[in-house]
DNA sequence: GATGAATGAGATTTCATTCAT
DNA sequence: GATGAATGAAATCTCATTCAT
């Protein structure tokens, strides 16, 4: 019966990668000991170690899946609407209500630590940026297209400025990960004036290129 | 003559921070051992102990001399600027120029570090969020002087334009941590563009509020 | 099935404290490491940490059990004896027939440890005194009882003599750890003789109050 | 000038000597360290080392200062008393003023250090036993005296006398290192009473072999 | 003579991992 | 499949001792 093997197989990784997740986002990969993991899957050692074969790759299997898989569904989606302006609003709500998730503190928490990992430890690397390269062409798709559209100015490196979508994205996530009482709309509306036009009411001198 | 025995002292700490600082950037605090310390600092485990009392101190030294403490100064002389856009462009080359410094990544790794020890280790965390808090007041006087002046949209939530702002240095400071190569050049054109509103260069709507 | 863990973990316990028992009494406390603990016992440093918490809580352990806890029935059955010579006599030939035990040695050295260290550790002295109370009780009542059969000067402290007993077998418990070849039968014949007055067979002065 | 540096040296060992004495009388010869005992005697690490070679050599130096030299003039002085009573009386008063001097918890918690390491440790072991015999040996003169004056019972082991009378000594001592509250007068007192015949007021049988 | 910074061996303790039951 | 006792390498930290100044 490797139908009911498999499954079993499967749910508890399951299992046991959830309890790890949540060890990790308490007290980081590395203070976290297989009793913490064990303690919180609520099984023995031996049993932890016949579904992965080392600490290591148990946090391995945490950072791959502490990137949320939909990012792509949502670009997908995004991607069709032709009015520039919307699809950013969108996007961004689509977004940041991740962030306000009942378990976004713990999500946040954890990615920090894949973060500090991800700069530290070789073996994570490959797959992390192979996972961010792949939004990051979905997304600078969507700039290109925009550009093209005459929504944002042509001459920007399109690449830096996918970097800056993600740059608030992540660089807002890290401070609700260290405060989790920051709220979110209020910021989400500063995201949205910033890409959409609506933030700089000053005076907008001539392009560069006069 | 205790300036001597002082100095001493002092150098003994900067010099064992640093070789910390160096291993903490290269594996991380937990992963790093007072053996890496002690070789990286040229000293035994007995003198390294002799300025520090414990590996914990030797972290907690360190999460503090992470954060660049010159902010304080950038700011201060941002705010004398009365040309908003002058004063952005400026503060934008002068944070970024430290991105591509010979350590940067250096600094940068240790920085994602400190993060991910901020948020799991609530000894760290309030020296951390102090400073912070310190740099985000100088922020957010000079957004508010902006909105002022008409230049930042006056319904913005100023707080949250200091956390994008924030977002945008901290999202990318992660971003060449994780992969040094990238250019710091066009990322700070865009920042500019986005700060000072000619990044949208489509049709900007009415005020809500019109 | 508890009763099979709870019995084994009785009998390491036992185990590891029989072991460490040996080795005190080999080289004190202090001097005796983790590792001749382990290697007594033989068992892993790992597996001894399973079953206490520390070295100090070993040492806790083996001051607990150094103290014999049969002390209390010899007492039961000599207050039951109304002649107090025979009952003195009786007491003497049961506690000093310990002295001689094949591991008397042993005990005896152990036991000089736990007296250094419970007069320079706080932690093992209160529970020390505890039990040194309960026999000295056992002890008062008997003496008590010899008092006012008038077989012991009426006018002495009784705890006084109690403390005498004690010093009487203490002292000689002290002479037998340093020197083990002392032969026991002649002591306690003097022993004997103190306290049923066949010691002094000089002129003995009407009493204080003629 | 040998003579000045002789004393010089004299006096640091005697200075050095008294602080680690109190430091073995606080926290037992093994727990306390070498800085320790610098900060007792208010010198560096390095000047101690210029006066003992080594702890080994320091714990064996207060071994050696830790037992009273004055016992023999004690006893000799007593041997020239011919009435047994009074020279037993003057010893016990004699010998137990000093459980009364001020630092006195010093001196005995020390004595239960060395008697400890005595047990345990050869290097301190020879020079002790030696000591004691010299003791030994005086008392065993004056036992033998009495006995041949009829005073104490002549079937009586002397050796074992004399070890009675250490144990009433050491055994008290050891009390009250423990709990230095115990008074003193009225043990002495019982221990008169011991040994001088008023203590047992009951029936005394006739002689063994009559 | 004196200092006290430095050494480094060694002590205690932890924890990822294995394996007999 | 599951358990959890046992392992032992490795980590942190201490402390007796030395030696340049």
């Amino acid at each position: 019966m490797p139908k009911v093997s498999e499954q079993h197989l499967e749910a508890r990784k399951q299992q046991i990668g959830a309890a790890a997740f949540q060890c990790f986002a308490r007290k980081g990969f590395h203070p976290t000991t297989m009793q913490d993991i064990c303690a919180e899957a609520g099984l023995s050692a031996g049993a932890v170690y016949r579904y992965f074969d080392s600490k290591q790759a148990i946090i391995g299997s945490a950072c791959d899946v502490t990137q949320e898989t939909s990012d792509q569904e949502l670009l997908a989606g995004a991607i069709e609407t032709t009015d520039t302006r919307q699809m950013l609003q969108g996007l961004a709500d689509a977004f940041f209500s991740r962030l306000d998730g009942p378990d976004a503190t713990t999500q946040n928490r954890a990615i920090l630590q894949l973060w500090a990992e991800v700069a530290v430890n070789d073996d994570v690397r490959g797959s992390f940026k192979e996972r961010e390269a792949t939004i990051a062409d979905g997304m600078s798709a969507i700039v290109v297209e925009a550009q093209g559209r005459g929504d944002f100015e042509a001459a920007l490196d399109f690449q830096s400025v996918v970097r800056a979508m993600f740059a608030l994205y992540d660089g807002f996530r890290l401070q609700k990960a260290i405060d989790p009482s920051i709220p979110t709309a209020p910021y989400v509306t500063v995201v949205k004036a910033l890409l959409t036009g609506s933030f700089w009411t000053g005076v907008v001198p001539e392009p560069a290129k006069a």
